[in-house]
DNA sequence: CTAATGACGACAC
DNA sequence: CGTGTCGCCATTA
């Protein structure tokens, strides 16, 4: 168990798990929500360890995707799983792995206050 | 302790 | 508008 960076974890699946259904947001939007601006990639890192321990389960990691609405964490998602999550909950695709995020986007810093 | 990596982001060309 | 480069910071080798 890391001891000093727990924290961070423990935050990024703090805001992912409130994250709606039918609603999206990004790895800047959440790094910058921690606070950490340009901690971004942290972000898809502690999702990933999430997927890896099963916590995925708990938490919804297929509706954090990039600022560009891309599923750029698909390939860690068994099959499609990542994308036919968004669709059953209604998020609108532009392409086969790009969302409307403008229209779904859900802001942490705006939600959560 | 140093080097490399990554589910990103912003900027330069 | 696509591609390349740098920055950021925790984690791993």
């Amino acid at each position: 168990m890391s001891s000093s960076s727990n924290d961070y974890y423990d935050r990024v699946y703090e805001v992912v798990t409130q994250i709606p259904p039918g609603r999206v947001t990004t790895y800047g939007a959440i790094a910058g929500y921690l606070g950490v601006r340009s901690g971004a990639r942290m972000v898809g890192y502690a999702l990933n360890n999430t997927l890896k321990t099963g916590l995925d389960q708990q938490i919804p990691a297929h509706r954090v995707i990039n600022r560009l609405g891309q599923l750029s964490g698909r390939a860690y998602f068994p099959g499609d799983t990542m994308r036919e999550r968004l669709l059953q909950e209604g998020v609108e695709f532009m392409e086969r792995y790009t969302v409307n995020i403008e229209k779904h986007f859900w802001d942490p810093a705006l939600e959560l206050s």
